[in-house]
DNA sequence: TTCAGACCTGC
DNA sequence: CAGGTCTGA
């Protein structure tokens, strides 16, 4: 962050306009605007399991991610696990992004541009690496894109409202209502998005809806009735709140775990 | 509208 | 089975 007493001893021809520049930038990404101390005492009356946990987990964000990047890398997390997630979105970075700079021996390319992906040759060169049925959604996605306006398509999702742009989002092939709600939440600041994936599943059933019928997979019926009792409950941030407290949730977990062995 | 199964791949 | 989506009944 650029504090006040550097500002004024930057008096160098544009050094403090592009101090400024990145401020702005990283108070974008970590939504800094938004003031968590309130939001965190509003969580913490409306629920007394996010209260007592939240006190040692005080001031996790969500991050404003780009819209593209995180596109393409939610439809590769479908029914994956997170070591071959990370994996994919690397080759698609060193198979189609520009490289960047090299740094201890490893060269760092840019996330791929959505025209690129749309080339025709994507979904042969996708399967041959591994990427299975999601080589497919990656590469009809890109192209929808593009048959749709390509940049434009971006602008005009980023207007939208959070249905909306979950109702566009979800036109995708590959992007269904959980992705759709992990890209609002996470690159269009729809902050009431709250994505219902297998574990958020578990932890509502456990704490909070025992009603909730138990199958294997989560249907659409019982992914609206998670996320409508959560944005009951936290009110107009509540993927933000669900999101902490799911942090909460494995941190505490993954103590346990620990504290056994 | 709602709900099983299939689906690529790899640990 | 793994941080789901698509399809057909």
């Amino acid at each position: 962050m650029v504090y006040e007493s550097e500002k004024s001893t930057n008096m160098q021809k544009g050094f403090e306009s592009k101090n400024e520049v990145f401020n702005d930038m990283l108070i974008d990404y970590f939504q800094l605007n938004l003031n968590l101390k309130d939001y965190y005492k509003r969580w913490s009356e409306a629920d007394p399991i996010f209260a007592k946990a939240a006190k040692q987990f005080y001031g996790i964000r969500i991050l404003k991610q780009e819209v593209t990047e995180n596109i393409f890398s939610f439809i590769c997390s479908s029914n994956n696990n997170i070591s071959r997630i990370t994996s994919m979105v690397n080759k698609l970075a060193t198979f189609y992004g520009e490289k960047i700079c090299e740094l201890d021996g490893e060269t760092y390319y840019s996330f791929p541009d959505v025209e690129v992906l749309a080339r025709g040759d994507v979904e042969a060169k996708l399967r041959a690496n591994g990427f299975g049925y999601r080589s497919k959604y990656i590469n009809e996605s890109a192209k929808f894109i593009m048959q749709n306006g390509g940049n434009r398509w971006f602008d005009d999702l980023k207007k939208c409202d959070y249905i909306d742009a979950k109702t566009c989002l979800m036109k995708l092939n590959g992007v269904g209502a959980k992705v759709a709600d992990c890209i609002c939440l996470m690159s269009l600041g729809h902050l009431e998005a709250l994505p219902v994936d297998t574990h958020v599943y578990q932890i509502a059933s456990k704490f909070y809806m025992p009603q909730l019928s138990t199958r294997k997979t989560v249907t659409d019926k019982i992914y609206n009735d998670i996320g409508n009792h959560f944005r009951e409950l936290y009110g107009p941030l509540a993927g933000w709140a669900h999101t902490v407290r799911v942090i909460i949730y494995f941190f505490a977990k993954y103590q346990f775990y620990h504290f056994k062995a």
